[in-house]
DNA sequence: TTAATTACTTGCAAAATGCAAGTAATTTTA
DNA sequence: TAAAATTACTTGCATTTTGCAAGTAATTAA
């Protein structure tokens, strides 16, 4: 059964980090957002090397605050697609906005940088079409 | 000495994260960048209760990052007047980000309802004013 | 001159994290 | 078609972080 959240106060921001205010909720999410990995082995890969148990609890706790969803691999009975709901596919500006913060005060690695370039012409442009791109994952359109 | 940071890697959403990515660190920004509190017992006063020994180890490490550097009170001696770099302050457009999304999905009292209405109805001109404002506390134009 | 106030520190229990080694259900390989 | 991989986890345990309660030293107020 799912554990009950209990939120701090009324402030959103305080809430929001009650749902993904730890070092590695939101690098899950950026994983589907950004670079297309849905998989929990693809999670593992990535390069800040979070830890199975670590990953099997986020990946739950995502699901139940309603961020993300299971769903079956279209290629594979072993494998589990994850995919982001529209709650999560509305951190989108959000995630937009931490990094380009961190590009304007961290060594980027290039692959990152070309994603904050992007941002930086355009942000309404990169985030709709993003969004879009997102709300399309996973179903027949897309296959 | 300052403890050195380990960066998981070279992303600019998980360097952020190595700075302020726990459930406190952006609460405390939250106090000064949102609602003009700018000391230690201010930041123990605010509704999630933080506990004293993690605002301590909070503060140190957002100034080791030079997120907020710490200044003589312009009342008292006995106290600390901590605020916002313009490092700090670039947080902003994450802050309002964060803001809208949760104020979307949670519970949001009315002082913070106020803020978001804001920040909905001209979120350049929200994030400009304020900016502008924190660029200018403590200083001798502002007293 | 004594009592508050302010910004912390310290000690310790509880919770979260991280690592290594499983396990069960598929899928691939020989 | 049987054995070896792959995949998504779980489990046990040591380490680290968090949280609570109770100090402490430097101001400030009564």
């Amino acid at each position: 059964m799912p554990k009950k959240i209990n939120y701090r106060s009324d402030c959103p921001i305080s809430s929001s980090l009650d749902i993904w205010g730890d070092k590695w909720s939101l690098l899950i999410i950026r994983n589907m957002m950004f670079y297309d990995l849905n998989t929990y082995g693809e999670f593992l890969n990535a390069p800040e090397k979070i830890a199975t148990n670590i990953l099997a609890d986020r990946l739950l706790k995502l699901e139940e605050a309603g961020l993300i969803t299971k769903e079956e691999h279209p290629e594979s009975k072993a494998k589990i697609f994850y995919k982001l709901t529209p709650m999560g596919i509305n951190l989108l500006p959000v995630m937009t906005e931490i990094s380009l913060w961190g590009d304007k005060y961290f060594k980027i690695a290039p692959q990152a940088r070309a994603l904050t370039k992007l941002a930086k012409k355009d942000k309404p442009g990169f985030i709709k079409s993003l969004s879009e791109k997102l709300s399309n994952v996973g179903t027949k359109s897309n296959r």
